[in-house]
DNA sequence: GGATGTATTTGATCGAGATCAAACGATCTC
DNA sequence: GAGATCGTTTGATCTCGATCAAATACATCC
């Protein structure tokens, strides 16, 4: 892989992709300053660790491009993901040192950090902050909920279903993309990887992609770039109400 | 049962066991008598629907008294509780009209209704009570956190051994009683609400419930009265690190 | 006391997904 | 081009927990 630039951009929070959907979402120009002021950019190439369970860590941030992963690990080495950062999603927990998961990024993945301590004071003084932080944080729960609800009960291919679906939409949205009846994207992890946050062995979700290629309810170019002719039939095998779960 | 009172109490926020732990911890007077306004307690019997997914909720609540439970259904009827309310736990979202889970009442609870809107408009001009909402919404997304690798991971045997130590725990935590090498408690939950809990069938939870006991590692009075002889014996039962992930 | 109903336990059998094992294909190195 | 490495696929077999079925315990109600 060609190494690609590291050079960091002094990027300005106009310029940014995720100005409107990160963790200064609400944020008017002044208080934009104030984060500006303890923010600097870091990136991660696919594969790296970001932070081991346990490490102090004195910045939290968003992500800005890229995927990054929390991993649970016990001690005999059973691993389960237990959180998928995509980009605008919030790292790290606010009044705590220590990092509780290991944290990979899961593809090259650019940060946009903030010094902790400082962040914890914008976050006291900030009411659009900590506003947006709190929504964050609740929709996580709710994503957390959904996931508890495929780690508990759904079959193997309704999991990789389920896995490719939440995959694709959050693509749609980045992409900004109509919801066409067809959809394609990259996935973000490998198979080992996909097992983790499914709670599956490697080789259960190689099976049951190579089904679900077989019943022609996804197409693979390569080992990763996935198309879906009918986002219909991908749906009806996810398990879920046919209204998609969506709050009314 | 006999059909306890039904009488609702006018309790000062001063007299309210949950005082110091719920999402009024952090409020001086002034703050709790705007809380105090828009306050009213209610009572639902065990067993109970507190409400159902997708139902209008016009209030949001702390739990005062016993334990509630938040639990998804799929349209062939399986289960996956989500959420496990106990005294002092929030429920409801901010901002959301509609309930996205069921919310049924496992044992007799008494909750601590604020009327929805009011409450946040409260969030808005309150800086304590939305700090300490974030707070306690960061811990549930921990705890969902340590439930998905619960579901995820753990064998039937270290799930029931893991639910039957958060129980003890929160238990010990509400009768401050310090951590004693033996510990005694009720189950809240029917065989069926564990399994719910654990993703599990609750042929299976009984199954494993007496190997625990055959095995020595808890005794029984009655089906809902737990004794805890050792309780590091429980604990190496879980599966998790000996330090009980404790953060440091 | 007997009847009814609900929660739970226990037994027999089955099957989805885990485990063990091998092969494949793409990329990188020497 | 041979070999090594990594991610992935595919095959054979096993096992844990699900499923189907029945018995038991313990209330409450006539």
């Amino acid at each position: 892989m060609p190494n690609r630039s590291l050079a960091l951009p002094e990027m300005a929070c106009a310029d940014c992709p995720i100005r409107h959907r990160a963790v200064c979402a609400r944020c008017e120009t002044d208080e934009l300053e104030k984060l500006d002021a303890i923010k600097y950019y870091r990136r991660f190439e696919a594969g790296q660790t970001i932070a081991w369970a346990g490490d102090k860590m004195d910045f939290v941030a968003s992500v800005v491009e890229g995927v990054a992963s929390l991993t649970q690990t016990m001690e005999d080495g059973r691993r389960q993901m237990v959180g998928l950062l995509l980009p605008s999603d919030f790292l790290g927990r606010p009044n705590r040192e220590s990092v509780a998961y290991d944290v990979t990024a899961a593809t090259d993945v650019m940060l946009c950090c903030f010094r902790r301590v400082p962040f914890q004071g914008l976050i006291e003084e900030t009411p659009h902050i900590s506003q947006r932080l709190l929504e964050m944080t609740l929709d996580e729960l709710d994503a957390a909920r959904e996931w508890m609800l495929l780690l508990g009960r759904k079959t193997a291919r309704e999991k990789i279903a389920s896995f490719l679906s939440i995959i694709a939409r959050r693509d749609a949205t980045l992409k900004n993309s109509a919801d066409a009846n067809s959809m394609a994207f990259d996935l973000p992890l490998t198979r080992e990887a996909m097992a983790d946050y499914l709670g599956l062995t490697l080789e259960t979700v190689s099976r049951q992609m190579s089904a679900l290629k077989r019943d022609g309810v996804i197409e693979l170019q390569g080992k990763r770039h996935i198309i879906v002719p009918d986002v219909e039939a991908l749906m009806d095998e996810t398990g879920d109400d046919a209204d998609g779960g969506v709050f009314i």
